[in-house]
DNA sequence: GATGAATGAGCGTTCATTCAT
DNA sequence: GATGAATGAACGCTCATTCAT
């Protein structure tokens, strides 16, 4: 659980190598050049290349519920709860931008089972949490209730991740920050019971 | 750009390997072991690995544009144009499972540049047309006229996007087409201007 | 022995190959290529790729002899019989210059003890030819008697071929007929006794 | 430049595959088992098969130019430091027999372009190293000033050639040291000017 | 005569990993 | 902590050759 300095250092550079170059090239020796040690020198702080995957996915995991983690799950208004959540999210990736081309990649981790396992775990406790402000919302009566709670989900999601690929893909060549922002408050108003706003 | 029988197969097979196994597993080993031939006997119908990845995004292609390209575009509602495309689409998937799991996965080609270009050019093109219809469908009062054309994509496709992928990798677990033609319709109540649905 | 056309032709391709791409690279997909073939068709004359370098090697020796042949070895000036033979040979690598490059690299034959014993013999074969006429023209008084016979072979040979190999690799872009004889009259000079030329 | 130990071997080991069984047979696989250990093994000495011939080359430039390099070319004279040359190239080859089937094969090189280009830059300063010689040679009145020095360069090195080609391809069944001394004690007699040995 | 399709053997190369130092 | 050297397995690919048509 608790990495040390050597160990994160290795899965930075795994993640923008997978980010910049996909996992094709997510080599030892190309993780050895970038951190210029040679490659049984890995093999100090990782017993091997899958439990170097296994720390990436982790900290995706970490990354994608420390926000989540920290709010007052209970008390605080569900949509600015998953407005702080998308602005958190945002920020990370323009702090980091190979995050953007790798961490909705799941894909990626298909060939090892556990691995894709993992993911799927990720996503769903994700899904879980954010599922849960969406059912509070519209308990009280914030967010249009008729809307399948799967389905708000995916409106909610779907587009901060297209956003986020199109990023990526574009090399990073917009705003993110804003452009995300305005997104969300596109959708926030589309989604929003009518009268929540009346400050 | 016309195949033989034989190089439809392979491109068949290459797609479910992608999908079932990963770009890592996608190997002329397995490519012949699934065809029941010898690895050089892919030679014969592919110049190499290359040219069949780049077949297999050819058939992405064309998945992705044959009904935009049927539909009389300049005539036809555009709300109607974009139920038709993303109908079509999902009927596309439930049809062949594996194109779920890859059709989205832009970063699996990211390996060759050429590749990687010809991925852009397919989302490129696609976004085009989409946006089009949707441009159409402001101009013509029949979609709230203050949400970006860009933001609106993101907010149809994005949905579409994470469902499909969901689909995917829940082993195609549930009903794709009427999950996804209910979610079109939560999208379609939220982006119409009011008014526009005379009923 | 006696090739049909499309033998011969299926030779002369093959020679070019051998000089222009390099031992290597005389492939059947090539040779196939060049007699804008299918592979297989060249199977319906040669019964094999040994049967090909095998032929091609009966065309050197052919070459390297139809001279010597035809001269009336026991009565002809020892002297112009070498001529006529140098000459020969200059025009016939004028005439076909990827002969030049092959000719001599006996090398190339070394993969199959059966080929390469056909190169010793027809180097042994020709040898034997001229030293006949050199002998001759040391029992005549035409040759200098106190040079060794060997010697004297690879006096006029040696730098036949070398200035063969130098034409071949610098692109043919001297002429070699010309070049070639001036400097057969001067080992001539050097080689011919005194006193043997005072017509 | 400097070549490790491990490398000096390969490059050996493969000069002498080159010359026993041809470019053909020099593979990593035949390369390997020579020096009994795995394929890869050898890619932590080389990058790949081009650099092992890149160092093979390097090392027939070397062998052709130290005696050069270190005579004093200004003083010395000239017949003598010809001499002198062709003893070294002789002792040489007697020493490492391989050398005699392998240093004049142009050819063999000839399927990589920057190979090719680098055979025919060793040749050339070889050239130009001799026929410095010859051309002081001349005008230092003692080699016969009426013969081209192209000429003289071929007339000299051409038997040469072709006594180690053949000392070669007879599986080193004479003394080619002996062999080569009595021939160029030969050639010397008839380019020397007369006058030149008062003796 | 010729072809399309196929194949076993082999190629140069890269992979993650191990081990002695 | 780190390295140089090595390895078995696998990669994409080319070879000469065969065979049914």
């Amino acid at each position: 659980m608790a990495m040390t300095v050597r160990q994160q250092k290795i899965v930075t550079v795994a993640v923008r190598l997978l980010a910049e170059r996909g996992i094709q090239q997510l080599t030892l020796k190309n993780l050895a050049a970038e951190l210029k040690v040679s490659e049984p020198a890995i093999y100090r702080h990782f017993t091997g290349k899958y439990a170097i995957l296994d720390a990436v996915l982790d900290s995706f995991a970490e990354i994608a519920q420390s926000v989540l983690d920290e709010l007052p799950a209970d008390t605080m208004d569900p949509l600015t709860g998953i407005e702080l959540f998308i602005r958190d999210r945002l920020e990370r990736m323009n702090a980091n931008p190979p995050l953007a081309k790798v961490m909705f990649s799941e894909e990626l981790f298909q060939d090892d089972p556990q691995l894709a396992e993992k993911v799927l775990s990720i996503m769903h406790s994700h899904k879980v949490r954010t599922e849960t402000l969406i059912l509070r919302g519209q308990a009280e009566g914030k967010i249009r209730p008729e809307i399948d709670p799967t389905v708000l989900f995916r409106l909610i999601f779907g587009p901060l991740r297209l956003l986020i690929k199109q990023w990526g893909l574009s090399g990073y060549r917009f705003e993110l920050l804003a452009e995300g922002m305005k997104q969300w408050r596109t959708i926030r108003d589309l989604i929003e019971l009518p009268g929540n706003r009346p400050e």
